[in-house]
DNA sequence: AAAAATAGCAAGCAAGCGCTTGGTATTTTA
DNA sequence: TAAAATACCAAGCGCTTGCTTGCTATTTTT
């Protein structure tokens, strides 16, 4: 008779999942992406983040070599994520303006939808990473603004908005992203209300 | 004969002011408010604020009682400034829409300007204060605020911004706030120049 | 000129930090 | 089924952190 009463089996999840299924990796940077943006990466312990997904403390560094590294990996999630987001948009067919529209819902959505934690992270955190780990993320950073470019430049030159193309798109995304300090879900507006009304509020058409 | 080389007497500054002269906790401000912005509050060490003024790293505390002290004091710096530059524009007697030029440029110079660190400091690190500190600021908040509330609502009124008032003023603060982090002085544009081109974006008419 | 207040210095403490190490249970590969 | 790889745990190490304490030099007040 085997002694299952004292020595427990071990499970790498609450459902029971073997370890591979299991992937705590993930785990740890969902739960790095939420307490980062809650309290800051400086003010974030590796503790704080392995208490989140029930871990030891010591424990997270058998997946990532160092603290920078967590927060790289929280970056490059949303990086990742919301350029497959923004280059679908981008290669819908449709209409100048509501391409802008839709591209507005959208990065609302990467910012403000509940448990997309990884871009305000980026947003805020930025330069608490080393140049090493800037210069892997810059690429993928740069596709993103890449499509915004295109898609001003083309709005500017159809009237459609005011003034040059750099300070238009530096002014929208500037208004975006900054939603990322204030918006509340569940706080009156919904993410879809915003989108339509900031889209308004900078397009010139009647 | 007095043992001078000895015994040096203490100056409380480079320039031998007296100790009120001097006014080392001001110094301690400054040092802390461009620490803070370089670098984050958190990861900002009381020891790097003291050796950036010359003093003993415990020393800071005789001025401040503990760390978020210094934190809440550098917001309120930036808030009485910026609340006393804001007031004074509010003031004159102009044409709205030149009012809104002059109020952005404002603004920016409060974000931009060389040395003024601290307004950039409390829209990075706000959520880092504990509620107490907060509430001793948020009075002075809430009347930088009515400014633009009251500017914001005439220029819809009057047909020269978009949308609704509270979405407008959302997406234009948005924008001014958020070139504190891309802004670099001497990087092309300076901030005359960014202020009308902003203004320019938002504002609708000919 | 004595007393009190001011503005520090020098030293260090307790707690918390990122991270390492040695070992072990489980799973996967050979 | 043995060997190798995986995914941790338990313990703790060295360093840094915010902050305290006892003392001293200078300035201001009486």
């Amino acid at each position: 008779m085997p002694k299952a009463a004292t020595t427990s089996v071990k499970r790498y999840s609450r459902k029971g999942l073997t370890m591979a299924e299991a992937n705590r990796r993930d785990d740890l940077v969902r739960a790095a992406a939420r307490l980062f943006r809650e309290k800051g990466y400086a003010a974030t312990t590796t503790r704080d983040i392995a208490d989140a997904v029930g871990m030891q403390s010591g424990s997270a560094f058998y997946h990532f070599a160092n603290k920078q590294e967590l927060l790289a990996a929280v970056m490059e999630e949303g990086l990742t994520n919301g350029l497959a987001r923004t280059s679908e948009v981008m290669a819908r067919e449709l209409p100048i303006a509501d391409k802008f529209r839709a591209m507005v819902r959208t990065h609302l959505g990467i910012l403000l939808e509940t448990g997309n934690d990884f871009i305000p992270v980026m947003l805020h955190d930025w330069e608490q990473l080393g140049p090493d780990y800037k210069a892997r993320l810059i690429t993928t950073k740069d596709g993103y603004d890449a499509h915004w470019h295109k898609l001003i430049t083309e709005l500017v030159r159809a009237g459609l908005l005011a003034g040059d193309a750099k300070t238009a798109r530096l002014s929208i995304l500037g208004a975006l992203n900054f939603s990322a300090t204030w918006f509340k879900p569940g706080g009156g507006v919904s993410i879809d209300t915003l989108a339509r009304r900031m889209a308004a509020f900078f397009l010139r058409e009647s």
